[in-house]
DNA sequence: AGCACGCCGACT
DNA sequence: GTCGGCGTGCTC
């Protein structure tokens, strides 16, 4: 950090604080800093942002908060006599700098959650058990023992310990000792009870079980840059080299060296002495990707979700300690300790994945940017397919737009072709599966040539559905209004919501006809691609068949190598991949998410059939992307078949204004759930007239309804969605109103800013 | 969220 | 007479 930046930080986060009274908050649905006293034998070791533990109610039972304030005074209008002490102070140093107690308040009151709910979301758990350190007892000698031992009258084990104490550089337990001084534990504890010796309690790392440590990757030189790629550099430049905010949009076509970007800029700042964070969708963490990052940073953290407590505290802690350069991560990466940030990259900024489904319900885009802001460095957002909200954000000027319009290498962008479903029927003696007959023939060309064929097809299983062609009686899980998937293999119909399974129905449990098994899954487009294909090796990857760890790496590795001439699968295969020797991409169905009840349906379709595009032609042979639709006149579908982000931007962004949809005016969902569908639907009826009665002009209130997905887990949902050109009259009215709110029996409420899904 | 206090039904 | 049901309201 630069001294400016350095002292400019400092200023606005005051940490240096001291005082009788903390103000302390709670993981507890209850948005108030509750005031504590610091006992004397506390005061000078508590700081703020560390983790103390409090007695409670009425029962004092021992809570754990987060330190906010230190100060002279109670909160404002606490009665001293109702202050209680402080039980323990369970960090020093703090877990928490005072920058993030920033970020963090500001999340609470803009994701409608307590100060204390979001602070606990920022330490991750095996940070909160310090996983994998020890509470030990060490043996000291104070001065006044060392001072009077020539004087002392000891039994001769008893002075040969001592001896042993006071010659170590270090910290010994009981057991060290003994060993040393080749005694029994006797004579050092007669040392105790004799007050000559004193113990204190410390945390130590527990000695390290050394796994299989990763060799270090060679470091590589930086590629050359494209003309594009440097453009894209030299604007970002000032902002790298600076001590400001600044956001940029980099909207790179696939395969036009995004990544090569984000490296280089990731350079800048690590030469200055600053680390990076640099945010994925989970589904990206690839060993590809992690390589790729390993080869240039040799001071690299990786937070998976599958790290062990221990290795995600480790890592928390060589990040805060500036041992790390570059944080790689997915959603939560964002609240990564670096206490010197120069940068921060989100990519595949568009990705839902990036919004938390729990509480705190947060975006990790939109909390980096706040985070940038706060701390004063740039942010950069990268996309193939940016979100609506981050295009508009670059047209309006709160972003700099940068454009790699180009492949490297000047491959030219994939000639995608649309197979109309329309005009397919079954062939003689073949039943219509996933692959219609262009797909297939495109698929033996491209064998023939010996190229390799991906295919997209988004639904797990092998029937997506059980319907009674008598009676239409669709079967659905007990517990979710779901239909169920049935799955061949494991001979079960299955939930995909809940994951209950049973047995596949035989005849309808309505009318006892009988029951139609119909729609294609990943797992019976494989039968019938072998069954097309029977001199191919076919490989499918969906969450079903990559159950073991390792199993992804597997299979990827092996179609890198040419092992695999098809793999076909769900989203999985969709994301940033770079196989050379792909030359046909089959989505099966792209329609699969385009009728979806929820306002983004097509733009998640538009960036999956242009995501899955790209992985084609990324090597010397040109590569072909065909898809197969029943809705060809989509504007979502015409446009991705043309590349063309831009039309469909164009057209998706004038039907969200008319409609006065995100980015042009902000949602908060309201969803209600609980086993009593009618208590439930009172509760929000309720709450609703409220709403509606507190409601400014320009705030308008959709619903009550049911949820689109009517019941998960034997639970009723019902929602409603307040919208508004702002997010500050709706945030005004969250503030006014939960706190009032009671919640009927079983009825539970999620409060959801900027919902990503409305399902 | 917990957890206490509170006020009404079926039991030793 | 009491044990306990979970509605309501507070937590410095």
């Amino acid at each position: 950090m630069t001294p400016v930046n350095a002292k400019r930080q400092a200023a606005m986060f005051a940490t240096e604080a001291d005082g009788p009274y903390a103000g302390i908050v709670l993981n507890r649905p209850v948005d108030q800093v509750f005031s504590y006293r610091v006992p004397k034998s506390m005061q000078g070791r508590l700081k703020v942002g560390a983790r103390v533990r409090v007695p409670l109610g009425r029962g004092n039972t021992p809570a754990v908060g987060y330190c906010v304030t230190i100060g002279v005074d109670p909160e404002d209008g606490v009665e001293p006599d109702r202050v209680k002490d402080i039980l323990e102070v369970m960090d020093d140093p703090p877990l928490i700098d005072a920058p993030m107690l920033e970020l963090t308040r500001w999340m609470g009151s803009y994701y409608a959650c307590s100060w204390g709910q979001a602070l606990d979301a920022v330490v991750p758990a095996g940070v909160k058990k310090a996983a994998g350190t020890l509470m030990r007892t060490f043996l000291i000698v104070p001065e006044e023992t060392k001072l009077a031992r020539e004087t002392l009258q000891l039994p001769p084990k008893q002075a040969e310990a001592l001896a042993v104490l006071c010659r170590s550089n270090e910290l010994l337990t009981l057991d060290d000792a003994c060993r040393l001084a080749r005694c029994a534990p006797g004579p050092i504890t007669a040392l105790k009870q004799k007050g000559l010796l004193h113990t204190v309690k410390r945390r130590t790392d527990k000695p390290l079980v050394d796994r299989v440590k990763d060799e270090p990757e060679a470091v590589r030189a930086p590629l050359d840059l494209t003309d594009e790629q440097r453009v894209v550099l030299d604007t970002m430049a000032p902002a790298l080299d600076g001590d400001g905010f600044a956001a940029f949009l980099l909207h790179g076509v696939t395969g036009s060296g995004k990544t090569e970007v984000y490296l280089s800029a990731i350079e800048r700042v690590v030469a200055r002495g600053r680390e990076a964070i640099v945010l994925v969708p989970e589904i990206s963490l690839t060993p590809q990707t992690i390589r790729r990052f390993k080869r240039r940073f040799p001071k690299i953290a990786v937070l998976h979700s599958h790290l062990s407590d221990v290795e995600r505290h480790r890592h928390w802690r060589a990040i805060a300690a500036g041992e790390v350069q570059v944080v790689v991560g997915a959603r939560s990466a964002v609240f990564a300790p670096a206490r010197n940030l120069g940068l921060i990259v989100i990519d595949e900024e568009h990705e839902s994945t990036f919004k938390q489904e729990s509480i705190p319900r947060y975006h990790a885009r939109d909390v980096a940017i706040v985070r940038a802001q706060k701390l004063g460095v740039p942010v950069l957002l990268g996309s193939a397919t940016p979100a609506m909200e981050s295009w508009r954000n670059a047209e309006s000027g709160r972003y700099t737009k940068l454009t790699l319009s180009k492949r490297v290498a000047e491959r030219p962008m994939p000639e995608v072709g649309l197979i109309d479903l329309r005009n397919e029927k079954p062939e003689r003696g073949h039943a219509l599966g996933g692959l219609s007959a262009p797909l297939r023939l495109a698929m033996r060309e491209a064998l023939d040539d010996r190229g390799q064929v991906m295919l997209l097809l988004n639904r797990r299983g092998f029937h997506t559905f059980i319907l009674c062609p008598k009676c239409g009686y669709i079967v659905k899980c007990d517990a979710c209004d779901v239909a169920l998937t049935h799955h061949k293999g494991r001979k079960r119909a299955m939930c995909h919501t809940c994951d209950a399974e049973r047995d596949p129905p035989e005849f309808c449990p309505s009318c006892r006809t009988g029951l139609h098994y119909g729609g294609v899954g990943t797992e019976r487009l494989e039968r019938e691609v072998r069954a097309a294909f029977p001199d191919a090796v076919v490989r499918r990857m969906d969450s079903d068949t990559m159950r073991s760890p390792g199993s992804h790496e597997q299979v990827l590795k092996a179609f890198k190598n040419g092992e695999v001439n098809i793999l076909l699968g769900t989203q999985m295969i969709a994301k940033g991949l770079d196989f050379p020797d792909v030359t046909l991409v089959g989505v099966v169905n792209a329609d699969t998410s385009l009728h979806l009840p929820d306002f983004r349906a097509a733009e998640r379709t538009f960036q999956l059939v242009a995501q899955v595009a790209g992985r084609t032609g990324r090597g010397d042979r040109p590569g072909k992307v065909l898809v197969q639709t029943f809705c060809p006149d989509e504007p979502a579908i015409l446009r991705a078949r043309e590349h063309d982000y831009l039309g469909f931007v164009r057209h998706e962004l004038e039907r969200r204004r008319e409609h006065r949809l995100p980015p042009f005016g902000r949602i908060v969902r309201l969803i209600a759930r609980g086993p009593n569908e009618s208590e439930v639907r009172r509760f929000l009826d309720g709450l609703a007239s409220i709403l509606k009665s507190l409601a400014p002009d320009g705030v308008v209130l959709l619903g009550p309804s049911p949820a689109p997905v009517m019941k998960i887990k034997n639970l009723f949902r019902y929602h409603l969605r307040l919208q508004a050109p702002t997010a500050r009259p709706l945030q005004e009215m969250l503030h006014q109103i939960l706190p009032t709110v009671v919640l009927p029996g079983e009825v539970e409420l999620a409060v959801d800013v900027d919902p990503v899904s409305l399902l």
